[in-house]
DNA sequence: ACCATTAAATGATCAGACCAATACACAAGG
DNA sequence: CCTTGTGTATTGGTCTGATCATTTAATGGT
């Protein structure tokens, strides 16, 4: 079936952009002329078997050299297409005997990679990540207030043992860690698996952030964390909103002062 | 600089591998072995030298060849390392002369196809997907409705003017991507760059359930849309998001129930 | 039953080649 | 001078075929 995957269609794009060029047809609406590259092919037959239900998670699909006879494809064009679906998180490659392109559930690390990206390159503003951290915070604990379970604060008020016990400037990485953590298990209590995914976009590059600029060790944050998950624990949303809030606000401020700091040491 | 990129590393990690398989120094925190492969390493290089600022949006990469020669890799090597980073966004890959890998600012695709993925593998239940999005609206609403100028009200009604000019069924395609758009530019109202990607991310999939299980017919949307634009402008946030929930509300409970029935049929 | 060795399968990488598209230089013709 | 066509070099896209490294299962000895 794959055997028209390699014919070319250089003819008949230069057709039709020789007759775009000669602006005689301008009104008929033409849709970009854009050929598809193999692996992309590849890619989105692997993505419809999936749409379809024809494939699913723990599916195991042909190697790599069978594959790329069955599509009359190279290996090297199996391999970009499943480089692809591999960092997008929907198959797994694994070697040895038995081992070959397994579907998974998907994957989180796209997501809070796209947002790391587009934030050190300028594509998103700190200002703007942040604005929309705090809107995604007041949601997740309206939710977290509603349905969090005694077990999800018990893991919050662990999370900030482990932190109070971390207190030389060695230990920065770890807290860090422990911040992040505690966001997560925050998520985690919302019930909810796509707020936890949201949550994680936004809360995992501020570990970058934090590496760069340093931690505001002005403050105990620990403390601010006890009075936030006592409130969460008394189910009380607005004064868990209103504590979280200025711990954000003072963090954020923090962070735009020192951003603002590195850049004008770089010129 | 790249020239050890390719030694190998085999024999360390077996060694590892081998003393945890002892079991004798199981209380000594290991980090798990995780053999970083040459295309990652190539990645990692360059996102970092984006990140220090070595790299930024407009630069043009090495061509394949010579960046092979200079990292000692083989050229597939930095083709897949490259794929991958094209596919995030980071990189445009462009033929011929002049052509090469340029820097970009990031894409949003990632994330909406990251979501798509998740909700298509099961990762994601569509209860939490729907609900994550009424939250999103909320906050929304909320900026929209602070900060939405003239020009964005005006194009979310010429967006509505032009959803009421098709009504044949056979349109249901058009209809939907101006659905989509219609949360775009709501989002876009909010000037908020991040709260547009969290919208995207959350309103992208719409489309692909929409094409499955069809528009709910017994419902005038674009009336909804009127009245919920016009509290916008009222500047009359509490109202304009008792209208959206209400719309909200009966959309998802449609999509529920026809992708119940869908799964039903099915089995 | 247990352990070490071997073998086969499979992804990871490499090498070298050719194809396809793109941009630029340059010539031809108006 | 401007336009148009024609190379032509460059670069990503694909192919072929090979070797390396890792994993699992089979094998076989103790």
């Amino acid at each position: 079936m794959g055997e028209s995957l390699s014919i070319s269609f250089s003819n008949w794009t230069t057709y039709l952009q020789r007759t775009r060029r000669n602006g005689v047809d301008e009104n008929i609406s033409f849709k970009p002329v854009k050929t598809k590259r193999a692996f992309e092919e590849v890619c989105d037959q692997i993505r419809l078997a999936i749409q379809e239900g024809r494939l699913e998670a723990g599916d195991k699909l042909p190697a790599e050299r069978q594959l790329a006879e069955a599509l009359d494809v190279s290996r090297a064009t199996v391999r970009e297409a499943f480089r692809t679906l591999e960092i997008a998180g929907v198959l797994s490659l694994r070697k040895g005997v038995n081992g070959g392109a397994v579907v998974m559930q998907g994957d989180v690390r796209p997501i809070t990679q796209t947002i790391s990206d587009l934030l050190s390159l300028g594509g998103l503003s700190l200002s703007d990540y942040m604005e929309a951290r705090v809107c995604l915070q007041r949601e997740v604990i309206k939710l977290a207030c509603a349905r969090g379970e005694e077990a999800d604060f018990q893991a919050l008020e662990t999370n900030i043992d482990e932190t109070e016990k971390l207190t030389t400037a060695a230990q920065v990485e770890d807290r860090t860690a422990l911040t992040i953590e505690f966001y997560h298990l925050l998520a985690a209590a919302t019930k909810n698996q796509a707020m936890s995914i949201l949550m994680a976009a936004v809360t995992e590059p501020l570990g970058y952030y934090i590496k760069q600029i340093g931690v505001d060790r002005s403050w105990n944050v620990a403390e601010s964390r006890r009075r936030f998950v006592a409130h969460l624990r008394a189910r009380n949303a607005p004064e868990a909103e209103k504590e979280m809030m200025s711990h954000m606000e003072r963090l954020h401020g923090y962070m735009l002062q020192r951003t603002a700091a590195a850049a004008d040491r770089r010129s």
